[in-house]
DNA sequence: AATAATTTGTATCTAAAAGATATATTTAGA
DNA sequence: TCTAAATATATCTTTTAGATACAAATTATT
Protein backbone atom coordinates (compact mmCIF):
# COMPACT_ATOMS: atom_id res chain seq x y z
CA UNK A 1 0.00 0.00 0.00
CA UNK A 2 0.59 3.38 -0.15
CA UNK A 3 3.45 3.35 -2.77
CA UNK A 4 3.80 6.82 -4.41
CA UNK A 5 1.39 7.12 -7.27
CA UNK A 6 0.89 9.65 -10.16
CA UNK A 7 -1.40 11.78 -9.43
CA UNK A 8 -4.14 10.44 -12.26
CA UNK A 9 -4.46 8.00 -9.55
CA UNK A 10 -5.97 10.37 -6.87
CA UNK A 11 -7.83 12.00 -9.44
CA UNK A 12 -9.46 8.71 -10.68
CA UNK A 13 -10.34 7.46 -6.76
CA UNK A 14 -11.29 10.71 -5.62
CA UNK A 15 -14.04 10.68 -8.38
CA UNK A 16 -15.04 7.09 -8.23
CA UNK A 17 -15.21 7.92 -4.45
CA UNK A 18 -18.46 9.51 -5.25
CA UNK A 19 -19.91 7.47 -8.00
CA UNK A 20 -19.38 5.03 -10.69
CA UNK A 21 -17.68 6.18 -13.36
CA UNK A 22 -16.23 4.91 -17.02
CA UNK A 23 -13.02 6.45 -18.66
CA UNK A 24 -14.88 8.58 -20.71
CA UNK A 25 -16.73 10.17 -18.26
CA UNK A 26 -14.42 11.02 -15.57
CA UNK A 27 -12.21 12.95 -18.65
CA UNK A 28 -15.45 15.17 -18.70
CA UNK A 29 -15.87 15.69 -15.54
CA UNK A 30 -12.55 16.59 -14.77
CA UNK A 31 -12.77 18.79 -18.28
CA UNK A 32 -16.42 20.51 -16.63
CA UNK A 33 -15.76 20.85 -13.36
CA UNK A 34 -11.50 20.54 -12.14
CA UNK A 35 -10.04 22.19 -15.31
CA UNK A 36 -9.56 25.78 -13.69
CA UNK A 37 -6.76 23.71 -11.54
CA UNK A 38 -6.32 20.52 -12.85
CA UNK A 39 -6.28 18.43 -15.71
CA UNK A 40 -6.25 14.81 -17.49
CA UNK A 41 -5.45 13.24 -20.52
CA UNK A 42 -6.62 9.87 -22.07
CA UNK A 43 -2.98 9.27 -22.25
CA UNK A 44 -3.38 9.35 -18.88
CA UNK A 45 -6.84 7.97 -17.80
CA UNK A 46 -7.09 4.75 -19.61
CA UNK A 47 -3.69 3.15 -18.50
CA UNK A 48 -4.22 4.35 -14.86
CA UNK A 49 -7.71 2.43 -15.13
CA UNK A 50 -6.29 -0.63 -15.54
CA UNK A 51 -3.16 -0.17 -13.02
CA UNK A 52 -5.60 0.50 -10.28
CA UNK A 53 -7.73 -2.01 -11.30
CA UNK A 54 -4.78 -4.93 -11.22
CA UNK A 55 -4.27 -3.37 -7.84
CA UNK A 56 -7.48 -4.19 -6.94
CA UNK A 57 -7.94 -0.29 -5.74
CA UNK A 58 -10.85 0.05 -8.45
CA UNK A 59 -12.51 -2.80 -10.09
CA UNK A 60 -14.88 -2.96 -13.05
CA UNK A 61 -18.29 -2.41 -11.86
CA UNK A 62 -20.57 -5.06 -12.41
CA UNK A 63 -23.88 -3.39 -11.19
CA UNK A 64 -23.70 -0.86 -14.12
CA UNK A 65 -22.51 -3.64 -16.57
CA UNK A 66 -23.36 -3.24 -20.46
CA UNK A 67 -27.10 -2.81 -20.75
CA UNK A 68 -27.89 -4.33 -24.60
CA UNK A 69 -24.93 -3.52 -26.78
CA UNK A 70 -23.26 -0.59 -24.65
CA UNK A 71 -19.64 -0.38 -24.88
CA UNK A 72 -19.11 1.30 -21.91
CA UNK A 73 -16.57 0.07 -18.84
CA UNK A 74 -17.75 2.12 -15.69
CA UNK A 75 -15.22 1.53 -12.64
CA UNK A 76 -16.21 1.59 -8.65
CA UNK A 77 -13.86 2.15 -6.18
CA UNK A 78 -12.51 -0.63 -3.37
CA UNK A 79 -12.23 -0.73 0.03
CA UNK A 80 -8.06 -0.58 -0.32
CA UNK A 81 -9.00 1.97 -3.24
CA UNK A 82 -10.94 4.17 -0.11
CA UNK A 83 -7.78 3.60 2.17
CA UNK A 84 -5.17 4.86 -0.66
CA UNK A 85 -7.14 7.59 -1.33
CA UNK A 86 -7.46 8.58 2.91
CA UNK A 87 -3.48 8.46 3.13
CA UNK A 88 -3.13 10.51 -0.01
CA UNK A 89 -5.63 13.65 1.83
CA UNK A 90 -3.31 13.46 4.39
CA UNK A 91 -0.09 13.43 3.32
CA UNK A 92 1.74 16.46 2.69
CA UNK A 93 0.76 18.80 -0.29
CA UNK A 94 2.31 19.29 -3.11
CA UNK A 95 3.62 22.73 -4.53
CA UNK A 96 1.52 24.22 -7.31
CA UNK A 97 2.63 23.78 -11.13
CA UNK A 98 1.90 26.86 -12.86
CA UNK A 99 3.05 28.21 -16.31
CA UNK A 100 1.91 30.95 -18.04
CA UNK A 101 3.19 31.84 -21.15
CA UNK A 102 1.91 35.28 -21.53
CA UNK A 103 3.79 36.18 -18.86
CA UNK A 104 6.74 34.93 -20.19
CA UNK A 105 6.23 36.69 -23.42
CA UNK A 106 5.49 39.85 -21.39
CA UNK A 107 9.14 39.77 -19.70
CA UNK A 108 11.01 39.09 -23.14
CA UNK A 109 9.34 41.79 -24.69
CA UNK A 110 9.64 45.19 -24.92
CA UNK A 111 8.65 48.20 -25.69
CA UNK A 112 8.77 47.83 -29.79
CA UNK A 113 6.00 44.81 -29.33
CA UNK A 114 3.76 46.68 -27.20
CA UNK A 115 0.94 46.24 -30.05
CA UNK A 116 1.40 42.22 -29.87
CA UNK A 117 1.45 42.38 -25.97
CA UNK A 118 -2.00 44.30 -26.06
CA UNK A 119 -3.57 41.94 -28.26
CA UNK A 120 -2.12 39.30 -26.04
CA UNK A 121 -3.59 40.35 -23.08
CA UNK A 122 -7.15 41.34 -24.45
CA UNK A 123 -7.28 37.69 -25.97
CA UNK A 124 -6.47 36.47 -22.29
CA UNK A 125 -8.82 38.99 -20.56
CA UNK A 126 -11.58 37.40 -22.82
CA UNK A 127 -10.73 34.03 -22.24
CA UNK A 128 -11.31 33.93 -18.16
CA UNK A 129 -13.79 36.43 -18.28
CA UNK A 130 -15.57 33.28 -20.39
CA UNK A 131 -14.40 30.79 -18.04
CA UNK A 132 -15.39 32.79 -15.28
CA UNK A 133 -19.08 33.04 -16.03
CA UNK A 134 -19.07 29.26 -16.78
CA UNK A 135 -18.32 28.66 -13.56
CA UNK A 136 -20.17 31.06 -11.77
CA UNK A 137 -23.04 29.03 -13.45
CA UNK A 138 -22.08 25.78 -11.65
CA UNK A 139 -21.49 27.48 -8.82
CA UNK A 140 -25.04 28.61 -8.54
CA UNK A 141 -26.24 25.45 -9.64
CA UNK A 142 -24.37 23.74 -6.80
CA UNK A 143 -25.66 26.95 -4.51
CA UNK A 144 -29.72 25.52 -5.44
CA UNK A 145 -29.48 21.58 -4.92
CA UNK A 146 -27.23 21.48 -2.06
CA UNK A 147 -26.54 17.89 -0.74
CA UNK A 148 -26.58 16.47 -4.29
CA UNK A 149 -23.19 15.95 -3.32
CA UNK A 150 -21.91 14.91 -0.44
CA UNK A 151 -18.91 17.29 -0.10
CA UNK A 152 -20.52 20.87 -1.30
CA UNK A 153 -18.64 22.92 1.09
CA UNK A 154 -15.44 21.66 -0.05
CA UNK A 155 -16.63 22.31 -3.91
CA UNK A 156 -17.67 25.76 -3.17
CA UNK A 157 -14.14 26.96 -1.09
CA UNK A 158 -12.77 25.43 -4.32
CA UNK A 159 -14.91 27.34 -6.27
CA UNK A 160 -14.27 30.18 -4.38
CA UNK A 161 -10.20 29.98 -5.04
CA UNK A 162 -11.44 29.88 -8.58
CA UNK A 163 -13.39 33.30 -8.20
CA UNK A 164 -10.64 34.98 -6.69
CA UNK A 165 -8.41 33.91 -9.24
CA UNK A 166 -10.46 35.29 -12.38
CA UNK A 167 -11.16 38.81 -10.26
CA UNK A 168 -7.07 38.98 -9.75
CA UNK A 169 -7.14 38.05 -13.46
CA UNK A 170 -9.60 40.75 -14.48
CA UNK A 171 -8.01 43.72 -12.43
CA UNK A 172 -4.58 42.43 -13.89
CA UNK A 173 -5.69 42.56 -17.64
CA UNK A 174 -7.30 46.42 -17.09
CA UNK A 175 -4.08 47.54 -15.94
CA UNK A 176 -1.68 46.12 -18.07
CA UNK A 177 -3.74 46.89 -21.14
CA UNK A 178 -4.15 50.48 -19.70
CA UNK A 179 0.44 50.70 -19.12
CA UNK A 180 1.03 48.98 -22.91
CA UNK A 181 -1.45 51.54 -24.13
CA UNK A 182 0.38 54.47 -22.63
CA UNK A 183 3.76 52.47 -24.08
CA UNK A 184 2.06 52.56 -27.66
CA UNK A 185 1.65 56.27 -27.61
CA UNK A 186 4.51 57.34 -25.93
CA UNK A 187 6.18 55.24 -29.05
CA UNK A 188 4.37 57.10 -31.48
CA UNK A 189 5.20 60.63 -29.98
CA UNK A 190 9.05 59.04 -30.41
CA UNK A 191 8.59 58.83 -33.73
CA UNK A 192 6.48 61.92 -35.27
CA UNK A 193 9.32 64.07 -33.62
CA UNK B 1 12.76 28.75 -39.49
CA UNK B 2 9.84 28.81 -36.79
CA UNK B 3 10.24 25.20 -36.21
CA UNK B 4 7.69 24.03 -33.50
CA UNK B 5 9.96 24.70 -30.13
CA UNK B 6 9.72 23.28 -26.67
CA UNK B 7 9.29 26.21 -24.48
CA UNK B 8 12.54 25.83 -22.85
CA UNK B 9 14.12 26.99 -25.69
CA UNK B 10 12.12 30.20 -25.95
CA UNK B 11 13.66 30.77 -22.03
CA UNK B 12 16.97 30.54 -22.99
CA UNK B 13 16.81 32.58 -26.14
CA UNK B 14 14.94 35.09 -23.77
CA UNK B 15 17.63 35.68 -21.30
CA UNK B 16 20.21 35.25 -24.05
CA UNK B 17 18.70 37.98 -25.55
CA UNK B 18 19.60 40.26 -22.46
CA UNK B 19 23.35 39.16 -21.65
CA UNK B 20 25.20 36.26 -22.09
CA UNK B 21 24.46 32.78 -19.53
CA UNK B 22 25.49 29.67 -18.43
CA UNK B 23 23.39 26.79 -18.45
CA UNK B 24 23.20 26.91 -14.25
CA UNK B 25 22.74 30.82 -14.45
CA UNK B 26 20.04 30.78 -16.64
CA UNK B 27 18.30 28.16 -14.42
CA UNK B 28 19.31 30.09 -11.42
CA UNK B 29 17.54 33.42 -13.04
CA UNK B 30 14.53 31.45 -13.88
CA UNK B 31 14.75 30.24 -10.44
CA UNK B 32 14.97 34.14 -8.56
CA UNK B 33 12.50 35.55 -10.90
CA UNK B 34 10.22 33.46 -12.99
CA UNK B 35 9.74 30.55 -10.72
CA UNK B 36 6.09 32.20 -9.64
CA UNK B 37 5.00 31.91 -13.10
CA UNK B 38 7.69 29.40 -14.79
CA UNK B 39 9.95 26.92 -14.23
CA UNK B 40 12.78 24.90 -15.82
CA UNK B 41 14.79 21.75 -14.94
CA UNK B 42 18.50 21.34 -15.33
CA UNK B 43 17.40 18.32 -17.92
CA UNK B 44 15.73 20.68 -20.16
CA UNK B 45 18.11 23.25 -20.14
CA UNK B 46 21.58 21.48 -20.93
CA UNK B 47 20.22 19.34 -23.38
CA UNK B 48 18.13 22.42 -25.08
CA UNK B 49 21.34 24.62 -25.09
CA UNK B 50 23.28 21.68 -27.01
CA UNK B 51 20.42 21.61 -29.59
CA UNK B 52 19.80 25.49 -30.18
CA UNK B 53 23.91 25.19 -30.51
CA UNK B 54 23.90 22.86 -33.55
CA UNK B 55 20.86 24.81 -34.95
CA UNK B 56 23.05 28.15 -35.06
CA UNK B 57 20.43 30.02 -33.02
CA UNK B 58 23.06 30.87 -29.96
CA UNK B 59 26.96 30.52 -29.57
CA UNK B 60 29.76 29.59 -27.16
CA UNK B 61 30.58 33.12 -26.10
CA UNK B 62 34.79 33.79 -27.13
CA UNK B 63 34.64 36.75 -25.29
CA UNK B 64 34.05 35.27 -21.79
CA UNK B 65 35.41 32.15 -22.18
CA UNK B 66 37.00 30.96 -19.04
CA UNK B 67 39.53 33.43 -17.92
CA UNK B 68 41.94 30.77 -15.43
CA UNK B 69 40.21 27.82 -14.80
CA UNK B 70 36.66 28.77 -14.30
CA UNK B 71 34.83 25.42 -16.64
CA UNK B 72 31.94 27.92 -17.00
CA UNK B 73 30.48 27.88 -20.42
CA UNK B 74 28.87 31.23 -21.65
CA UNK B 75 26.60 31.23 -24.19
CA UNK B 76 25.35 33.95 -26.63
CA UNK B 77 22.02 35.01 -28.86
CA UNK B 78 22.54 34.90 -32.51
CA UNK B 79 21.06 36.98 -35.49
CA UNK B 80 18.84 33.69 -36.26
CA UNK B 81 18.45 33.49 -32.88
CA UNK B 82 17.02 36.66 -32.23
CA UNK B 83 14.41 36.39 -35.23
CA UNK B 84 13.32 33.04 -33.21
CA UNK B 85 12.40 34.74 -30.69
CA UNK B 86 10.46 37.85 -31.99
CA UNK B 87 8.56 35.31 -33.93
CA UNK B 88 7.52 33.77 -31.17
CA UNK B 89 7.03 36.68 -29.00
CA UNK B 90 4.08 37.45 -32.02
CA UNK B 91 2.78 33.90 -32.30
CA UNK B 92 -0.69 33.10 -30.05
CA UNK B 93 -0.38 32.73 -26.50
CA UNK B 94 -0.57 28.88 -25.09
CA UNK B 95 -3.30 28.56 -22.70
CA UNK B 96 -2.10 28.61 -18.98
CA UNK B 97 -1.09 25.41 -17.28
CA UNK B 98 -2.14 25.09 -13.47
CA UNK B 99 -2.10 22.12 -11.05
CA UNK B 100 -3.54 23.14 -7.08
CA UNK B 101 -3.18 19.66 -5.69
CA UNK B 102 -4.20 21.44 -2.68
CA UNK B 103 -7.64 22.04 -4.68
CA UNK B 104 -7.38 18.24 -5.68
CA UNK B 105 -7.23 17.27 -1.92
CA UNK B 106 -10.08 19.65 -1.10
CA UNK B 107 -12.67 19.13 -3.51
CA UNK B 108 -12.20 15.32 -2.31
CA UNK B 109 -12.53 16.00 0.95
CA UNK B 110 -15.35 16.08 3.66
CA UNK B 111 -16.53 17.25 6.58
CA UNK B 112 -14.18 14.42 8.79
CA UNK B 113 -10.78 15.24 7.51
CA UNK B 114 -11.21 19.37 7.78
CA UNK B 115 -8.78 19.12 10.20
CA UNK B 116 -6.11 18.07 7.99
CA UNK B 117 -7.40 20.41 5.27
CA UNK B 118 -6.70 23.19 7.43
CA UNK B 119 -3.31 22.17 8.19
CA UNK B 120 -2.82 22.17 4.49
CA UNK B 121 -4.37 25.54 3.94
CA UNK B 122 -2.20 26.72 6.57
CA UNK B 123 0.78 25.61 5.27
CA UNK B 124 -0.55 26.96 2.31
CA UNK B 125 -0.95 30.37 3.56
CA UNK B 126 2.50 30.47 4.54
CA UNK B 127 4.60 29.52 2.04
CA UNK B 128 2.53 32.10 -0.39
CA UNK B 129 3.35 34.62 1.81
CA UNK B 130 7.10 34.07 1.99
CA UNK B 131 7.09 33.78 -1.91
CA UNK B 132 5.54 36.92 -2.01
CA UNK B 133 7.66 38.90 0.19
CA UNK B 134 11.06 37.57 -1.38
CA UNK B 135 9.73 39.07 -4.80
CA UNK B 136 8.16 42.33 -2.62
CA UNK B 137 12.08 42.63 -1.98
CA UNK B 138 13.35 42.15 -5.92
CA UNK B 139 10.48 44.44 -7.21
CA UNK B 140 11.83 47.30 -4.92
CA UNK B 141 15.11 46.25 -5.64
CA UNK B 142 14.32 46.95 -9.51
CA UNK B 143 11.97 49.80 -8.78
CA UNK B 144 15.62 51.85 -7.16
CA UNK B 145 17.45 51.18 -10.27
CA UNK B 146 15.38 52.33 -13.34
CA UNK B 147 17.28 51.42 -16.81
CA UNK B 148 19.55 48.00 -15.53
CA UNK B 149 17.24 46.34 -17.61
CA UNK B 150 15.88 47.81 -21.19
CA UNK B 151 12.53 46.05 -20.31
CA UNK B 152 12.18 47.05 -16.61
CA UNK B 153 8.55 48.33 -17.32
CA UNK B 154 7.59 44.92 -18.60
CA UNK B 155 9.13 43.01 -15.76
CA UNK B 156 7.04 45.22 -13.30
CA UNK B 157 3.81 44.56 -15.07
CA UNK B 158 4.59 40.54 -14.73
CA UNK B 159 5.40 41.45 -10.97
CA UNK B 160 2.28 42.92 -10.60
CA UNK B 161 0.89 39.76 -11.89
CA UNK B 162 2.32 38.12 -8.87
CA UNK B 163 1.05 40.96 -6.55
CA UNK B 164 -2.67 40.43 -7.54
CA UNK B 165 -2.06 36.82 -7.26
CA UNK B 166 -0.65 36.16 -4.01
CA UNK B 167 -3.39 38.92 -2.35
CA UNK B 168 -5.87 36.10 -3.95
CA UNK B 169 -4.10 33.59 -2.15
CA UNK B 170 -4.00 35.52 1.13
CA UNK B 171 -7.80 36.22 0.91
CA UNK B 172 -8.60 32.57 -0.13
CA UNK B 173 -6.79 31.23 2.98
CA UNK B 174 -8.40 33.65 5.44
CA UNK B 175 -11.75 32.63 4.04
CA UNK B 176 -11.09 29.16 3.59
CA UNK B 177 -9.49 28.40 7.25
CA UNK B 178 -12.52 30.35 8.55
CA UNK B 179 -14.73 27.86 6.68
CA UNK B 180 -12.93 24.93 7.82
CA UNK B 181 -12.82 25.61 11.24
CA UNK B 182 -16.65 26.22 11.48
CA UNK B 183 -16.59 22.47 9.96
CA UNK B 184 -14.49 21.42 12.58
CA UNK B 185 -16.70 22.89 15.46
CA UNK B 186 -20.06 21.77 14.07
CA UNK B 187 -18.57 18.27 14.25
CA UNK B 188 -17.93 18.44 17.34
CA UNK B 189 -20.78 19.62 18.64
CA UNK B 190 -22.23 16.35 16.93
CA UNK B 191 -20.37 13.69 18.39
CA UNK B 192 -20.63 15.91 21.98
CA UNK B 193 -24.33 15.21 21.74
C1' DA C 1 -35.72 6.25 -44.48
C1' DA C 2 -31.16 7.27 -45.68
C1' DT C 3 -27.32 9.90 -44.82
C1' DA C 4 -24.35 13.00 -42.45
C1' DA C 5 -22.53 14.96 -38.43
C1' DT C 6 -21.73 14.86 -33.71
C1' DT C 7 -21.06 12.72 -29.41
C1' DT C 8 -19.63 8.90 -26.72
C1' DG C 9 -16.18 5.72 -25.73
C1' DT C 10 -11.67 3.16 -25.52
C1' DA C 11 -7.01 3.17 -26.64
C1' DT C 12 -2.17 4.31 -27.89
C1' DC C 13 1.87 7.11 -29.34
C1' DT C 14 5.07 11.00 -29.15
C1' DA C 15 7.06 14.91 -27.27
C1' DA C 16 7.65 17.67 -23.40
C1' DA C 17 8.50 18.53 -18.72
C1' DA C 18 9.40 17.51 -13.69
C1' DG C 19 12.26 15.67 -10.58
C1' DA C 20 15.99 13.05 -9.02
C1' DT C 21 20.63 11.90 -9.12
C1' DA C 22 25.67 11.71 -10.28
C1' DT C 23 29.88 14.01 -10.38
C1' DA C 24 33.55 17.38 -10.41
C1' DT C 25 35.27 21.95 -9.41
C1' DT C 26 35.68 26.01 -6.94
C1' DT C 27 35.19 29.08 -3.13
C1' DA C 28 34.75 30.36 1.74
C1' DG C 29 35.26 29.45 6.34
C1' DA C 30 36.79 26.93 10.53
C1' DT D 1 44.50 22.09 5.64
C1' DC D 2 40.22 20.20 5.90
C1' DT D 3 35.31 20.66 5.33
C1' DA D 4 31.12 22.48 3.75
C1' DA D 5 28.66 24.96 0.60
C1' DA D 6 28.08 26.79 -3.84
C1' DT D 7 28.94 26.42 -8.73
C1' DA D 8 28.62 23.90 -12.85
C1' DT D 9 27.54 20.31 -16.31
C1' DA D 10 25.17 16.28 -17.40
C1' DT D 11 21.93 12.34 -17.71
C1' DC D 12 18.07 9.23 -16.47
C1' DT D 13 13.32 8.04 -15.19
C1' DT D 14 8.69 9.04 -14.53
C1' DT D 15 4.95 11.86 -15.37
C1' DT D 16 2.18 14.64 -18.10
C1' DA D 17 0.27 17.02 -22.30
C1' DG D 18 -1.41 16.64 -26.54
C1' DA D 19 -2.42 14.43 -30.72
C1' DT D 20 -4.39 10.86 -33.14
C1' DA D 21 -6.93 6.58 -34.44
C1' DC D 22 -10.91 4.20 -34.52
C1' DA D 23 -15.55 2.46 -33.79
C1' DA D 24 -20.19 2.57 -32.00
C1' DA D 25 -24.10 5.19 -30.87
C1' DT D 26 -26.87 9.13 -31.06
C1' DT D 27 -28.76 13.16 -33.13
C1' DA D 28 -29.69 16.16 -36.96
C1' DT D 29 -30.52 16.94 -41.85
C1' DT D 30 -32.21 16.08 -46.22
Amino acid sequence: MSSKKNKTSYVILGLLNEENLSGYEIKRIVDDRLSFFWNESFGQIYPELKRLTSEGLIAVSSADRPVYSKQSIKYEITEPGRLELQEWLKSPVEKELIRFEILLKLYFSNANSSDTMLEHVKEFQTSHLRQQQLFQQFEAQLKQNIDVHSNHRQILMVLSFGQKMWEAYAAWSEETLRLLEQNITAQEDDTDE
